[in-house]
DNA sequence: GTCTATACCTCGATAGAC
DNA sequence: GTCTATCGAGGTATAGAC
C-alpha cells in the first residue's frame, strides 16, 4: 500500500494558488513559485507553457466545484430556501476543502483579462444558475420580492469574502462561519425569519436522502 | 469665476485610480498611468516619490469617508437598524461619489503589504467601529444575537462587492443598488423583517433633522 | 525532468537638459 | 514642470546540456 507523492504538476499548482492567494496573481512571480516548489525557475516551463496556463487551471478547479453545487440543488427536491442554503454551504465547502488555495482566483480584475475569458464565461453559467435557484423562492413566496440578480450577486459577495478570509486565516471555524454566511444570506431574502432554524437544520442531510 | 483645472497631480491620481480599479495596483504599470494621464512616465516621479505614494493617497480618499460615516452614526440617535442601514448607505455614497475610483484599493492583497501598513490600521479601525454599532443593535434586542464581529465582515463583503460593481459598470443605478445592499443587509440582522421599508424610510432625512 | 545560461522585455526610478 | 536618455532590477520564456 503505497502512499502517492505529490507530482511536480500539482507542487505547482499547490505552490502557485497560494501565492496568488496572498500576493495576487500580477504580484506572483514564476521565480517565487518555483522557489516555493524547490525547482528552478525555467523548471516549470517543462509542465506549464506559461505562467498564464497554471491559473487557467486553477480557475477551471475554483469554478467546476461551485457549478456542480448550484445544479445539484437547482434538481433537488425542498423548498428553495432549503436549497439555497444548502448550495451556500457546498460551494463554500467545495472550495475550502480544495487542495489548492483558490481565494481571489474569481477577482474581476483576474476575470476581466481577455487570457481568461473562457472562465469567466464558465463563471457567469454560476451566476445565472444562483440567480435562478433565488428566483424560485422569490416565485414560491418564501423570499421577499427583491432582485433576483442582485441577490445572486450579494450572495457571491459573502461567498468569495468568507473564502478568502478562511483559506487565509485561522483553521477550525469553517464549519461555523459556512453556516454564519449561509444563514446571513437566507435570513437576507426570508420573510420568516424565524424560520432559519429548521431550514439549516434540513440541510446537511437532505442530499443523502 | 473661473472653472478650476484639475492639477496634474489630481490627474495623476484619477487615471492611476481608474487603472488600479480595473487591472489592479501590481498589474498597472507607471508609463500606464503617464500615457493616460498624456505625459512622459518620468514626470509623475516630480509628483509623487514613489509609485507607492500614489496608492498611499487613494487609500487615505477611499477609508477616511467610511471611517467619518460610521462615527457620525455611532453618534447619532435613533434606533440601531435605522443608524446601521444609515452608514452602508453613506459608505458607499461616500466612495461612489469620490472623483476617484477608490474600487479595490482596500482588498486584502493590497493592504498585508508593508508599505501599506498605515492604510490597513486605519481600515481595522472602520471595521472595529462598524462591529460596535451591530453589537448596539443586538444589545437592544432588535437584532439576532448573531456574532457582531462576523457580521461587520458581511457587511464589508456587500459593501465592497457594491462599490466594485457601480464605479466599473453601468450609471444610474446607484442609489437603487445602494438601499438594496443597506436593506439586505440589515434585513439578514433584524429579527423583524418586516420593518426593513421604514427603517429606510427613516435613513436619508434624519442626519439633517 | 531538471539544470545553467541567457535572451529579451518591462518595470520603477534617476540624471540632467530645457 | 516636463522632457530625453538611461540605469539596474526583475519579469517571462527559450536553448541546450545532462
Amino acid at each position: 500500500m503505497t502512499v502517492e507523492q505529490p507530482s511536480t504538476r500539482e507542487q505547482i499548482l499547490l505552490q502557485a494558488s497560494i501565492l496568488f492567494a496572498r500576493q495576487g496573481y500580477h504580484a506572483t512571480s514564476t521565480r517565487q513559485i518555483a522557489s516555493a516548489v524547490g525547482i528552478r525557475q525555467p523548471s516549470l516551463f517543462y509542465h506549464f507553457p506559461t505562467k498564464t496556463d497554471i491559473m487557467r487551471a486553477l480557475l477551471v478547479e475554483a469554478i467546476d466545484g461551485p457549478v456542480a453545487a448550484v445544479e445539484r440543488q437547482l434538481a433537488a427536491d425542498g423548498s428553495p430556501a432549503i436549497r439555497l442554503h444548502r448550495y451556500i454551504v457546498q460551494d463554500l465547502i467545495t472550495l475550502c476543502e480544495s487542495v489548492y488555495n483558490l481565494a481571489g482566483t474569481t477577482t474581476a480584475a483576474v476575470l476581466a483579462d481577455p487570457e481568461f475569458a473562457a472562465a469567466a464565461s464558465r463563471y457567469r453559467c454560476l451566476f445565472a444558475a444562483r440567480t435562478r435557484l433565488i428566483q424560485e423562492g422569490i416565485d414560491a413566496g418564501e423570499f421577499f420580492p427583491v432582485n433576483a440578480e442582485f441577490a445572486s450577486r450579494a450572495i457571491e459577495w459573502a461567498i468569495e469574502g468568507l473564502h478568502t478570509e478562511i483559506v487565509s486565516g485561522s483553521p477550525g471555524t469553517l464549519e461555523a462561519d459556512v453556516n454564519q454566511v449561509a444563514d446571513f444570506c437566507v435570513r437576507a431574502l426570508l420573510i420568516d425569519g424565524s424560520k432559519i432554524d429548521e431550514i439549516r437544520a434540513a440541510g446537511p442531510a437532505a442530499t443523502a436522502g
